[in-house]
DNA sequence: TCAACTATGTCACTTTCTGGCATATTTGAT
DNA sequence: ATCAAATATGCCAGAAAGTGACATAGTTGA
Protein backbone atom coordinates (compact mmCIF):
# COMPACT_ATOMS: atom_id res chain seq x y z
CA UNK A 1 0.00 0.00 0.00
CA UNK A 2 1.65 3.53 -0.87
CA UNK A 3 1.73 5.89 1.83
CA UNK A 4 -1.08 8.79 0.17
CA UNK A 5 -3.66 5.48 0.44
CA UNK A 6 -2.99 4.82 3.70
CA UNK A 7 -3.51 8.77 4.47
CA UNK A 8 -6.83 8.22 2.73
CA UNK A 9 -7.43 5.57 4.69
CA UNK A 10 -6.74 6.97 7.34
CA UNK A 11 -8.90 9.91 7.38
CA UNK A 12 -11.96 7.54 6.25
CA UNK A 13 -11.49 5.50 9.63
CA UNK A 14 -10.82 8.72 11.76
CA UNK A 15 -14.30 9.83 10.20
CA UNK A 16 -15.92 6.30 10.54
CA UNK A 17 -15.10 5.92 13.95
CA UNK A 18 -14.66 9.12 16.11
CA UNK A 19 -12.76 8.32 19.34
CA UNK A 20 -10.08 5.68 17.92
CA UNK A 21 -6.89 5.58 19.86
CA UNK A 22 -3.37 5.22 17.91
CA UNK A 23 -2.82 1.92 18.67
CA UNK A 24 -6.08 0.49 17.50
CA UNK A 25 -5.02 2.88 13.88
CA UNK A 26 -1.65 1.21 14.18
CA UNK A 27 -2.62 -2.30 14.45
CA UNK A 28 -5.35 -1.82 11.76
CA UNK A 29 -2.88 0.06 9.03
CA UNK A 30 -0.40 -2.23 9.85
CA UNK A 31 2.39 -0.27 10.96
CA UNK A 32 4.11 1.21 13.87
CA UNK A 33 2.22 3.70 16.46
CA UNK A 34 4.90 5.96 15.76
CA UNK A 35 3.59 6.13 11.86
CA UNK A 36 0.53 6.39 12.72
CA UNK A 37 1.58 9.93 14.52
CA UNK A 38 3.59 10.41 11.83
CA UNK A 39 0.74 10.06 9.48
CA UNK A 40 -1.38 12.04 11.26
CA UNK A 41 0.77 14.93 11.34
CA UNK A 42 0.84 14.85 7.85
CA UNK A 43 -3.03 14.75 7.48
CA UNK A 44 -3.26 17.95 9.79
CA UNK A 45 -0.67 19.38 7.73
CA UNK A 46 -3.00 19.14 4.97
CA UNK A 47 -5.86 20.61 6.63
CA UNK A 48 -7.68 17.83 8.37
CA UNK A 49 -8.86 19.10 11.40
CA UNK A 50 -7.72 16.22 13.54
CA UNK A 51 -8.79 16.40 17.09
CA UNK A 52 -7.32 14.17 19.88
CA UNK A 53 -7.99 13.54 23.49
CA UNK A 54 -5.12 13.24 25.80
CA UNK A 55 -5.53 10.75 28.80
CA UNK A 56 -7.62 7.82 29.88
CA UNK A 57 -10.65 7.54 27.26
CA UNK A 58 -9.43 9.76 25.10
CA UNK A 59 -8.97 9.41 20.70
CA UNK A 60 -8.82 10.85 18.02
CA UNK A 61 -11.75 12.03 15.35
CA UNK A 62 -11.77 14.47 13.00
CA UNK A 63 -13.60 17.77 13.69
CA UNK A 64 -17.37 17.65 13.60
CA UNK A 65 -17.88 21.16 11.59
CA UNK A 66 -15.48 18.80 9.05
CA UNK A 67 -16.83 15.23 9.47
CA UNK A 68 -16.68 15.55 5.36
CA UNK A 69 -14.58 13.09 3.23
CA UNK A 70 -13.77 14.38 -0.73
CA UNK A 71 -16.44 14.01 -3.07
CA UNK A 72 -15.27 12.82 -6.25
CA UNK A 73 -17.85 13.83 -8.88
CA UNK A 74 -17.73 13.42 -12.83
CA UNK A 75 -18.41 16.50 -14.68
CA UNK A 76 -22.03 15.84 -15.89
CA UNK A 77 -22.63 14.72 -11.83
CA UNK A 78 -21.30 17.97 -10.99
CA UNK A 79 -23.38 19.96 -13.86
CA UNK A 80 -26.99 18.43 -13.09
CA UNK A 81 -25.68 19.14 -8.90
CA UNK A 82 -24.85 22.75 -10.28
CA UNK A 83 -28.68 22.78 -11.98
CA UNK A 84 -30.16 21.65 -8.96
CA UNK A 85 -28.71 24.00 -6.63
CA UNK A 86 -29.84 26.92 -9.15
CA UNK A 87 -33.20 25.62 -9.15
CA UNK A 88 -33.34 25.82 -5.53
CA UNK A 89 -31.85 28.82 -5.81
CA UNK A 90 -34.62 30.35 -8.17
CA UNK A 91 -37.57 28.66 -6.04
CA UNK A 92 -36.14 30.62 -3.16
CA UNK A 93 -35.74 27.45 -1.71
CA UNK A 94 -35.22 28.87 1.92
CA UNK A 95 -32.65 26.60 3.38
CA UNK A 96 -28.98 27.36 3.95
CA UNK A 97 -28.78 30.37 1.35
CA UNK A 98 -25.34 30.88 2.31
CA UNK A 99 -23.75 27.65 2.25
CA UNK A 100 -25.77 26.92 -0.92
CA UNK A 101 -23.34 29.63 -2.97
CA UNK A 102 -20.53 28.57 -1.22
CA UNK A 103 -21.09 25.10 -2.43
CA UNK A 104 -21.81 26.71 -5.71
CA UNK A 105 -18.45 28.21 -5.92
CA UNK A 106 -16.58 25.18 -4.77
CA UNK A 107 -17.71 22.98 -7.57
CA UNK A 108 -17.51 25.57 -10.03
CA UNK A 109 -14.34 25.54 -8.67
CA UNK A 110 -13.59 22.39 -9.54
CA UNK A 111 -14.42 22.50 -13.31
CA UNK A 112 -11.15 22.96 -15.12
CA UNK A 113 -10.73 26.91 -15.71
CA UNK A 114 -11.72 26.67 -19.81
CA UNK A 115 -15.06 25.65 -18.78
CA UNK A 116 -15.94 27.91 -16.01
CA UNK A 117 -16.71 30.76 -18.13
CA UNK A 118 -19.64 28.48 -19.64
CA UNK A 119 -20.86 27.09 -16.39
CA UNK A 120 -20.78 30.13 -14.40
CA UNK A 121 -23.95 31.68 -16.26
CA UNK A 122 -26.07 28.33 -16.02
CA UNK A 123 -28.26 29.65 -13.78
CA UNK A 124 -28.88 32.73 -15.42
CA UNK A 125 -30.67 30.44 -17.74
CA UNK A 126 -33.38 28.77 -15.59
CA UNK A 127 -36.53 31.08 -14.81
CA UNK A 128 -38.80 30.60 -12.79
CA UNK A 129 -42.89 31.53 -13.97
CA UNK A 130 -45.94 31.25 -12.12
CA UNK A 131 -47.63 27.63 -11.85
CA UNK A 132 -48.96 26.21 -14.76
CA UNK A 133 -52.57 26.27 -15.35
CA UNK A 134 -54.77 23.75 -14.29
CA UNK A 135 -55.20 22.56 -18.25
CA UNK A 136 -51.69 22.77 -18.70
CA UNK A 137 -51.61 20.51 -14.87
CA UNK A 138 -53.65 17.87 -16.22
CA UNK A 139 -51.91 17.58 -19.42
CA UNK A 140 -48.24 17.40 -18.57
CA UNK A 141 -46.98 14.05 -18.88
CA UNK A 142 -43.50 12.47 -18.13
CA UNK A 143 -40.77 13.74 -20.75
CA UNK A 144 -39.06 10.87 -23.24
CA UNK A 145 -36.56 9.71 -21.36
CA UNK A 146 -33.84 10.02 -24.12
CA UNK A 147 -35.31 12.95 -25.90
CA UNK A 148 -34.80 15.41 -22.71
CA UNK A 149 -31.32 13.46 -22.13
CA UNK A 150 -30.37 14.75 -25.15
CA UNK A 151 -31.91 18.04 -25.04
CA UNK A 152 -30.09 18.60 -21.76
CA UNK A 153 -26.80 17.62 -23.22
CA UNK A 154 -27.12 20.29 -25.78
CA UNK A 155 -28.49 22.73 -23.46
CA UNK A 156 -25.11 22.89 -21.07
CA UNK A 157 -23.29 22.58 -24.34
CA UNK A 158 -24.67 25.12 -25.91
CA UNK A 159 -24.88 23.31 -29.25
CA UNK A 160 -28.35 23.36 -31.98
CA UNK A 161 -30.97 20.36 -31.60
CA UNK A 162 -32.70 18.88 -34.06
CA UNK A 163 -35.88 17.87 -32.46
CA UNK A 164 -39.26 16.50 -33.42
CA UNK A 165 -42.53 18.64 -31.75
CA UNK A 166 -45.53 17.62 -31.52
CA UNK A 167 -47.63 20.69 -30.41
CA UNK A 168 -51.21 21.02 -28.81
CA UNK A 169 -52.76 20.11 -31.83
CA UNK A 170 -51.01 16.91 -32.13
CA UNK A 171 -49.23 18.29 -35.04
CA UNK A 172 -45.90 17.00 -35.38
CA UNK A 173 -43.07 18.86 -36.96
CA UNK A 174 -39.23 18.45 -37.40
CA UNK A 175 -37.24 22.00 -36.15
CA UNK A 176 -33.72 23.21 -35.57
CA UNK A 177 -33.66 25.41 -32.38
CA UNK A 178 -31.30 26.57 -29.92
CA UNK A 179 -32.30 25.85 -26.71
CA UNK A 180 -31.30 29.06 -24.65
CA UNK A 181 -32.91 28.29 -21.39
CA UNK A 182 -35.46 26.48 -19.12
CA UNK A 183 -38.36 27.78 -17.47
CA UNK A 184 -40.33 25.94 -14.80
CA UNK A 185 -44.11 26.75 -14.34
CA UNK A 186 -44.68 24.34 -12.11
CA UNK A 187 -45.26 21.15 -12.74
CA UNK A 188 -44.56 21.92 -16.14
CA UNK A 189 -40.86 22.73 -17.75
CA UNK A 190 -40.49 24.86 -21.04
CA UNK A 191 -38.02 25.62 -23.16
CA UNK A 192 -37.30 28.90 -24.15
CA UNK A 193 -35.35 28.44 -27.74
CA UNK A 194 -34.98 29.96 -31.12
CA UNK A 195 -36.63 28.29 -33.84
CA UNK A 196 -34.85 28.41 -36.74
CA UNK A 197 -37.73 26.95 -38.81
CA UNK A 198 -39.34 29.79 -38.06
CA UNK A 199 -36.02 32.26 -37.46
CA UNK A 200 -37.47 33.84 -34.48
CA UNK A 201 -37.80 32.84 -30.26
CA UNK A 202 -40.05 30.09 -29.49
CA UNK A 203 -41.80 28.32 -26.15
CA UNK A 204 -41.45 24.66 -25.96
CA UNK A 205 -42.92 22.38 -23.79
CA UNK A 206 -40.37 19.69 -22.45
CA UNK A 207 -42.57 16.67 -22.72
CA UNK A 208 -43.49 17.28 -26.42
CA UNK A 209 -40.25 16.77 -27.89
CA UNK A 210 -39.64 13.48 -29.44
CA UNK A 211 -36.58 12.47 -31.43
CA UNK A 212 -33.83 15.09 -30.44
CA UNK A 213 -30.39 14.58 -32.05
CA UNK A 214 -27.55 16.99 -31.56
CA UNK A 215 -25.40 19.23 -34.24
CA UNK A 216 -22.60 20.18 -33.77
CA UNK A 217 -23.30 23.57 -34.36
CA UNK A 218 -23.17 25.12 -31.10
CA UNK A 219 -24.64 28.69 -30.04
CA UNK A 220 -24.42 32.20 -27.81
CA UNK A 221 -26.82 31.63 -25.53
CA UNK A 222 -28.85 34.57 -24.77
CA UNK A 223 -31.47 33.81 -22.23
CA UNK A 224 -32.53 37.29 -21.14
CA UNK A 225 -32.97 38.02 -24.76
CA UNK A 226 -34.80 35.26 -25.74
CA UNK A 227 -36.84 35.47 -22.44
CA UNK A 228 -37.48 38.53 -22.70
CA UNK A 229 -38.91 38.45 -26.42
CA UNK A 230 -40.72 35.39 -25.41
CA UNK A 231 -42.71 36.18 -21.94
CA UNK A 232 -41.84 40.19 -21.70
CA UNK A 233 -41.86 41.10 -17.88
CA UNK A 234 -43.37 38.21 -16.72
CA UNK A 235 -41.06 35.55 -15.80
CA UNK A 236 -38.30 35.00 -12.94
CA UNK A 237 -38.12 36.90 -9.50
CA UNK A 238 -39.31 40.16 -10.75
CA UNK A 239 -42.56 38.86 -11.67
CA UNK A 240 -42.93 37.87 -7.73
CA UNK A 241 -45.41 38.30 -6.12
CA UNK A 242 -47.85 38.87 -8.59
CA UNK B 1 6.73 20.42 -1.38
CA UNK B 2 5.91 16.80 -0.73
CA UNK B 3 4.95 14.48 -3.26
CA UNK B 4 1.06 13.93 -2.62
CA UNK B 5 0.90 18.03 -3.04
CA UNK B 6 2.68 17.54 -6.43
CA UNK B 7 0.24 14.59 -7.41
CA UNK B 8 -2.99 17.31 -6.83
CA UNK B 9 -1.01 19.89 -8.32
CA UNK B 10 -0.36 17.98 -11.77
CA UNK B 11 -3.61 16.53 -11.82
CA UNK B 12 -5.03 20.11 -11.70
CA UNK B 13 -2.47 21.74 -14.61
CA UNK B 14 -3.76 18.53 -16.63
CA UNK B 15 -7.50 19.92 -15.76
CA UNK B 16 -6.50 23.22 -16.58
CA UNK B 17 -4.00 22.93 -19.60
CA UNK B 18 -5.24 20.21 -21.52
CA UNK B 19 -2.44 19.51 -23.83
CA UNK B 20 0.30 20.23 -22.16
CA UNK B 21 3.42 18.28 -22.82
CA UNK B 22 6.26 16.37 -20.07
CA UNK B 23 8.76 18.51 -20.69
CA UNK B 24 7.04 21.69 -19.41
CA UNK B 25 5.73 20.07 -16.81
CA UNK B 26 8.82 19.09 -15.90
CA UNK B 27 9.61 22.65 -16.04
CA UNK B 28 6.58 23.97 -13.61
CA UNK B 29 6.80 21.34 -11.23
CA UNK B 30 10.43 21.68 -10.62
CA UNK B 31 11.34 17.72 -11.33
CA UNK B 32 12.74 15.66 -14.16
CA UNK B 33 10.64 14.64 -16.72
CA UNK B 34 11.26 11.25 -15.52
CA UNK B 35 9.62 12.25 -12.57
CA UNK B 36 6.59 13.42 -13.97
CA UNK B 37 6.20 10.19 -16.02
CA UNK B 38 6.14 8.78 -12.78
CA UNK B 39 4.17 10.64 -11.20
CA UNK B 40 1.65 10.30 -14.04
CA UNK B 41 1.79 6.42 -13.93
CA UNK B 42 0.70 7.23 -9.89
CA UNK B 43 -2.30 9.06 -11.63
CA UNK B 44 -3.06 6.35 -13.82
CA UNK B 45 -3.14 3.90 -10.37
CA UNK B 46 -5.20 5.59 -9.00
CA UNK B 47 -8.01 5.75 -11.75
CA UNK B 48 -7.22 9.51 -12.68
CA UNK B 49 -8.15 8.80 -16.64
CA UNK B 50 -4.97 10.63 -18.40
CA UNK B 51 -4.68 10.25 -21.82
CA UNK B 52 -2.11 11.19 -23.82
CA UNK B 53 -1.02 11.31 -27.75
CA UNK B 54 2.70 10.55 -28.88
CA UNK B 55 4.32 12.10 -31.67
CA UNK B 56 4.61 15.88 -32.93
CA UNK B 57 1.59 18.04 -31.64
CA UNK B 58 0.96 15.44 -28.97
CA UNK B 59 0.52 15.98 -25.11
CA UNK B 60 -1.34 15.08 -22.37
CA UNK B 61 -4.72 15.62 -20.71
CA UNK B 62 -7.48 14.26 -18.42
CA UNK B 63 -10.56 12.40 -20.50
CA UNK B 64 -13.36 14.58 -20.80
CA UNK B 65 -15.87 12.78 -19.34
CA UNK B 66 -13.52 13.37 -16.32
CA UNK B 67 -12.55 16.55 -16.24
CA UNK B 68 -13.60 16.84 -12.61
CA UNK B 69 -11.20 17.52 -9.41
CA UNK B 70 -12.43 16.34 -6.07
CA UNK B 71 -14.86 18.78 -4.50
CA UNK B 72 -14.20 19.38 -0.56
CA UNK B 73 -17.51 20.21 0.62
CA UNK B 74 -18.11 20.93 4.53
CA UNK B 75 -20.71 19.08 5.84
CA UNK B 76 -22.81 22.21 6.00
CA UNK B 77 -22.35 22.56 2.33
CA UNK B 78 -23.02 18.92 1.43
CA UNK B 79 -26.42 18.82 3.40
CA UNK B 80 -27.85 21.79 1.62
CA UNK B 81 -26.32 20.55 -1.77
CA UNK B 82 -28.64 16.97 -0.46
CA UNK B 83 -31.44 19.48 -0.28
CA UNK B 84 -31.06 21.36 -3.40
CA UNK B 85 -30.84 18.01 -4.98
CA UNK B 86 -34.10 16.41 -3.15
CA UNK B 87 -36.20 19.60 -4.18
CA UNK B 88 -34.89 19.04 -7.91
CA UNK B 89 -35.94 15.61 -7.71
CA UNK B 90 -39.00 16.31 -6.50
CA UNK B 91 -39.96 18.89 -8.53
CA UNK B 92 -39.62 16.18 -11.53
CA UNK B 93 -36.73 18.33 -12.92
CA UNK B 94 -36.04 16.84 -16.00
CA UNK B 95 -32.53 17.36 -16.20
CA UNK B 96 -29.54 14.48 -15.66
CA UNK B 97 -32.45 12.36 -13.61
CA UNK B 98 -29.81 8.88 -13.42
CA UNK B 99 -26.82 11.88 -12.60
CA UNK B 100 -28.66 13.50 -9.69
CA UNK B 101 -28.88 10.08 -8.22
CA UNK B 102 -25.72 9.07 -8.66
CA UNK B 103 -24.58 12.49 -7.36
CA UNK B 104 -26.86 12.13 -4.23
CA UNK B 105 -25.40 8.56 -3.61
CA UNK B 106 -22.12 9.72 -3.95
CA UNK B 107 -22.26 12.77 -1.53
CA UNK B 108 -24.56 10.41 1.19
CA UNK B 109 -21.12 8.33 0.97
CA UNK B 110 -19.04 10.93 1.86
CA UNK B 111 -20.41 11.25 5.22
CA UNK B 112 -19.66 9.05 8.36
CA UNK B 113 -21.44 6.02 8.43
CA UNK B 114 -23.26 6.94 11.52
CA UNK B 115 -24.66 9.90 10.24
CA UNK B 116 -25.56 8.10 6.86
CA UNK B 117 -29.16 7.10 8.77
CA UNK B 118 -30.23 10.72 9.32
CA UNK B 119 -29.59 11.70 5.77
CA UNK B 120 -30.54 9.37 3.62
CA UNK B 121 -34.25 9.68 4.68
CA UNK B 122 -33.78 13.65 4.12
CA UNK B 123 -35.69 13.74 0.85
CA UNK B 124 -38.82 11.74 1.92
CA UNK B 125 -38.89 14.93 4.38
CA UNK B 126 -39.38 17.19 1.84
CA UNK B 127 -42.80 17.45 0.03
CA UNK B 128 -44.07 18.95 -2.97
CA UNK B 129 -47.88 20.29 -2.86
CA UNK B 130 -50.35 22.09 -5.57
CA UNK B 131 -48.72 25.93 -6.10
CA UNK B 132 -50.21 28.27 -3.56
CA UNK B 133 -53.88 30.40 -3.66
CA UNK B 134 -53.49 33.93 -5.31
CA UNK B 135 -54.12 34.84 -1.84
CA UNK B 136 -51.37 33.44 -0.23
CA UNK B 137 -49.00 34.15 -3.38
CA UNK B 138 -49.59 37.74 -3.08
CA UNK B 139 -49.14 37.71 1.09
CA UNK B 140 -46.18 35.63 0.56
CA UNK B 141 -42.71 36.97 2.06
CA UNK B 142 -38.89 36.64 2.84
CA UNK B 143 -38.54 34.43 5.84
CA UNK B 144 -36.35 36.12 7.86
CA UNK B 145 -32.99 35.50 8.02
CA UNK B 146 -32.15 34.57 11.15
CA UNK B 147 -35.00 32.62 12.04
CA UNK B 148 -34.84 30.10 8.90
CA UNK B 149 -31.57 29.63 9.45
CA UNK B 150 -32.44 28.02 12.70
CA UNK B 151 -35.24 26.30 11.82
CA UNK B 152 -33.13 24.66 8.97
CA UNK B 153 -30.79 23.30 11.27
CA UNK B 154 -33.15 22.16 13.73
CA UNK B 155 -34.71 20.63 10.43
CA UNK B 156 -31.76 18.57 9.68
CA UNK B 157 -30.03 17.92 13.38
CA UNK B 158 -33.71 16.77 14.11
CA UNK B 159 -33.72 19.07 17.28
CA UNK B 160 -36.77 20.57 18.48
CA UNK B 161 -37.37 24.42 18.10
CA UNK B 162 -38.93 27.69 20.39
CA UNK B 163 -40.35 29.82 18.27
CA UNK B 164 -42.42 32.73 17.95
CA UNK B 165 -45.12 32.28 15.13
CA UNK B 166 -47.46 35.30 13.71
CA UNK B 167 -50.53 33.38 12.48
CA UNK B 168 -53.09 34.28 9.59
CA UNK B 169 -54.65 36.90 11.92
CA UNK B 170 -51.79 38.52 13.20
CA UNK B 171 -51.81 36.59 16.19
CA UNK B 172 -47.72 35.98 17.79
CA UNK B 173 -47.45 32.67 20.26
CA UNK B 174 -44.32 31.12 21.34
CA UNK B 175 -44.49 27.60 20.71
CA UNK B 176 -42.61 24.16 20.84
CA UNK B 177 -42.44 22.39 17.15
CA UNK B 178 -40.85 19.19 15.85
CA UNK B 179 -39.85 20.64 12.54
CA UNK B 180 -40.75 16.98 10.54
CA UNK B 181 -40.95 17.89 6.85
CA UNK B 182 -40.91 21.10 4.33
CA UNK B 183 -43.43 21.64 2.40
CA UNK B 184 -43.08 23.49 -0.97
CA UNK B 185 -46.36 24.89 -2.38
CA UNK B 186 -45.23 27.12 -4.61
CA UNK B 187 -43.82 30.06 -3.91
CA UNK B 188 -44.65 29.19 -0.20
CA UNK B 189 -42.76 26.92 1.72
CA UNK B 190 -44.57 25.25 4.69
CA UNK B 191 -43.30 23.41 7.75
CA UNK B 192 -45.11 20.46 8.76
CA UNK B 193 -44.12 19.98 12.34
CA UNK B 194 -45.68 18.87 15.86
CA UNK B 195 -46.57 21.44 17.77
CA UNK B 196 -46.23 20.59 21.50
CA UNK B 197 -48.36 23.54 22.69
CA UNK B 198 -51.42 21.56 20.69
CA UNK B 199 -50.15 18.29 21.37
CA UNK B 200 -50.55 17.81 17.55
CA UNK B 201 -49.17 18.06 14.14
CA UNK B 202 -49.59 21.48 12.89
CA UNK B 203 -48.61 23.37 9.25
CA UNK B 204 -46.41 26.92 9.77
CA UNK B 205 -45.97 28.86 6.95
CA UNK B 206 -42.24 29.45 6.54
CA UNK B 207 -42.13 33.27 6.20
CA UNK B 208 -44.31 33.61 9.28
CA UNK B 209 -41.74 32.23 11.98
CA UNK B 210 -39.95 34.81 14.02
CA UNK B 211 -37.63 34.27 17.35
CA UNK B 212 -36.29 30.61 16.36
CA UNK B 213 -33.92 28.99 19.30
CA UNK B 214 -32.75 25.40 19.15
CA UNK B 215 -33.58 23.14 22.01
CA UNK B 216 -31.38 20.21 22.94
CA UNK B 217 -34.06 17.77 22.65
CA UNK B 218 -34.07 15.83 19.65
CA UNK B 219 -37.14 13.87 17.87
CA UNK B 220 -37.32 10.78 15.39
CA UNK B 221 -38.70 12.29 12.38
CA UNK B 222 -42.01 11.06 11.00
CA UNK B 223 -42.59 12.78 7.62
CA UNK B 224 -45.24 10.25 6.39
CA UNK B 225 -47.10 10.35 9.64
CA UNK B 226 -47.45 14.23 10.13
CA UNK B 227 -48.36 14.61 6.70
CA UNK B 228 -50.64 11.82 6.44
CA UNK B 229 -52.53 13.89 9.74
CA UNK B 230 -52.05 17.20 7.99
CA UNK B 231 -52.90 16.53 4.29
CA UNK B 232 -54.11 13.28 3.97
CA UNK B 233 -53.19 12.41 0.42
CA UNK B 234 -53.17 15.88 -1.29
CA UNK B 235 -49.72 16.10 -1.54
CA UNK B 236 -46.33 14.81 -2.99
CA UNK B 237 -45.98 13.19 -6.18
CA UNK B 238 -49.40 10.86 -5.47
CA UNK B 239 -51.46 13.73 -5.73
CA UNK B 240 -50.21 14.77 -9.39
CA UNK B 241 -51.44 15.57 -11.93
CA UNK B 242 -54.50 17.04 -10.25
C1' DT C 1 -0.81 7.52 42.30
C1' DC C 2 -1.51 4.91 38.42
C1' DA C 3 -2.87 3.70 33.89
C1' DA C 4 -4.22 5.17 29.48
C1' DC C 5 -3.84 8.35 26.39
C1' DT C 6 -1.43 11.94 22.96
C1' DA C 7 2.80 13.78 21.40
C1' DT C 8 7.77 14.48 20.15
C1' DG C 9 12.88 13.40 19.76
C1' DT C 10 16.65 10.48 18.20
C1' DC C 11 19.00 7.04 15.65
C1' DA C 12 20.00 3.35 12.67
C1' DC C 13 17.96 0.95 8.94
C1' DT C 14 15.01 0.38 4.85
C1' DT C 15 12.45 1.89 1.25
C1' DT C 16 11.24 5.06 -2.01
C1' DC C 17 12.23 8.85 -4.84
C1' DT C 18 15.03 11.23 -8.06
C1' DG C 19 17.83 12.67 -12.02
C1' DG C 20 20.48 11.28 -15.83
C1' DC C 21 21.03 8.51 -19.52
C1' DA C 22 19.76 5.13 -22.90
C1' DT C 23 16.32 3.30 -25.78
C1' DA C 24 11.86 2.02 -27.86
C1' DT C 25 7.71 3.67 -30.05
C1' DT C 26 4.32 6.64 -32.23
C1' DT C 27 3.16 10.43 -35.11
C1' DG C 28 2.92 14.48 -38.01
C1' DA C 29 5.56 17.42 -41.10
C1' DT C 30 8.89 18.11 -44.64
C1' DA D 1 11.87 8.17 -46.41
C1' DT D 2 13.57 10.89 -43.00
C1' DC D 3 13.43 13.74 -39.16
C1' DA D 4 11.85 15.91 -35.07
C1' DA D 5 8.68 15.95 -31.38
C1' DA D 6 6.28 13.46 -28.41
C1' DT D 7 5.11 9.53 -24.99
C1' DA D 8 6.91 5.67 -22.53
C1' DT D 9 10.04 2.42 -20.00
C1' DG D 10 14.40 0.40 -18.02
C1' DC D 11 18.45 0.90 -15.26
C1' DC D 12 21.55 2.76 -11.90
C1' DA D 13 23.63 5.25 -8.14
C1' DG D 14 22.96 8.83 -4.96
C1' DA D 15 19.57 11.50 -2.22
C1' DA D 16 15.63 11.86 0.39
C1' DA D 17 11.96 10.19 2.88
C1' DG D 18 9.81 6.81 5.53
C1' DT D 19 10.07 3.38 9.34
C1' DG D 20 10.41 0.98 13.84
C1' DA D 21 12.32 0.79 18.38
C1' DC D 22 13.06 3.15 22.26
C1' DA D 23 13.00 7.01 25.32
C1' DT D 24 10.59 10.69 27.34
C1' DA D 25 7.22 14.35 28.33
C1' DG D 26 2.64 15.93 29.07
C1' DT D 27 -2.49 15.31 30.11
C1' DT D 28 -6.46 13.24 32.04
C1' DG D 29 -9.74 10.41 34.48
C1' DA D 30 -10.41 6.81 37.96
Amino acid sequence: MHRIDRLDLLARILRDRPGIVAAELARELGVSQRSVFRDLAHLRERGYPVEADRGRGGGMRLHASWGLGKVLLSSEEALCTLLSLAVSEKLRFPMFAAEVSRARKKIVDAFPRAERRQIGPLRERILVGRPASAVVRSSFAEPNAVASRNMQVAFVREQVVRADYINEKAVRSTRRVEPHALLIMWPAWYLLAFDHLRGEPRTFRFDRFERVELEEVVFRPRPREIAQALLGDSCDAPAYPV
